[in-house]
DNA sequence: ATGTCGCTCGAGGAGCGA
């Protein structure tokens, strides 16, 4: 099973960039972040010309989440949790006895403004989510933009980052809570190294300067996690000409003999 | 270094969010 994640910053101007992409990697699965799309506008049909299928919650401008599968795929949608309003930033499927759950967190803005008020709130909801059907269910995958550097190393210069947005204490408590229910961040199993990054501000020729964090996370449950082979951050698309702000991360895993 | 994108509203460019 090859999933993979990627923030694609409006999916009408980066459509045709994924299309062609999932050509020519034949992806299981694509959690895609940042749609910006009603779901009356969603390019569906791009997608089942290609032989996918697509689940997404949208909205105007903002947000949206869309999960992509091929078209033979059997699944179904979770439930999403209770959140303090309607804004579109959470999607998940179950396939084969796996959970598949894409997010969008919100960005917070700047530490102390209402926007970050909202991104714990909203992490607190999605967390005792989590911990609840992880009752139900072992093996679970939460993939998508945390908007959260886990840890200083996937920071390209913590100094200047420490204590600001998606960098503080309460913001990566949120992993270390879900690290505490077994959860893995399923890049670091292979990598231990700087300057590894999934986002780049568009200002400052941030990306040829490598001035990024990464932000766009896959985590494992324990079941899952003995299960995944590789991990990697595909910068291709980030380089070609408008590209998106993000790169994608694309992992690998192994059937779940006990999902089934 | 207020830097660059994408979107909306509405018909040109300001304002917002990231």
């Amino acid at each position: 099973m090859q999933i993979v994640s990627w923030n694609v910053n409006s999916i009408r101007v980066r459509l045709e960039q994924l299309t062609s992409w999932i050509l020519q990697e034949s992806p299981d699965l694509l959690a895609i972040q940042e749609t910006k799309v009603e779901d009356k506008d969603f390019p569906e049909s791009a997608f089942q010309d290609i032989g996918y299928k697509c689940f997404f919650a949208g909205q105007k401008s903002y947000n949206g989440v869309a999960i992509i599968v091929r078209d033979n795929t059997s699944c179904y949608l979770l439930t999403p949790p209770k959140f303090p309003d309607q804004q579109k930033r959470f999607l998940g499927v179950n396939i084969n006895g796996v959970d598949y759950v894409n997010v969008y967190v919100p960005n917070g803005s700047s530490v102390g403004s209402d926007k970050y008020l909202y991104k714990l709130e909203w992490l607190r909801v999605f967390e005792a989510w989590v911990g609840s059907r992880l009752e139900k269910n072992q093996n679970m995958v939460l993939m998508g933009d945390f908007n959260i550097a886990p840890k200083d190393i996937d920071v390209h210069d913590p100094k200047a980052w420490r204590g600001k947005i998606l960098c503080t204490d309460s913001e990566r408590s949120v992993i270390k809570n879900l690290e505490m229910l077994g959860f893995t961040d399923a890049f670091r199993l292979f990598n231990q190294n700087g300057g590894q990054f999934s986002w780049w501000d568009y200002r400052l020729n941030g990306f040829k300067r490598n001035l990024g964090l990464r932000i766009d996370l896959v985590l494992t449950s324990r079941n899952v996690t003995t299960q995944v082979t590789e991990v990697l951050i595909d910068k291709r698309l980030r380089e070609l000409s408008r590209p998106s702000d993000h790169a994608m991360v694309i992992t690998q895993i192994e059937d779940l003999g006990s999902a089934q």
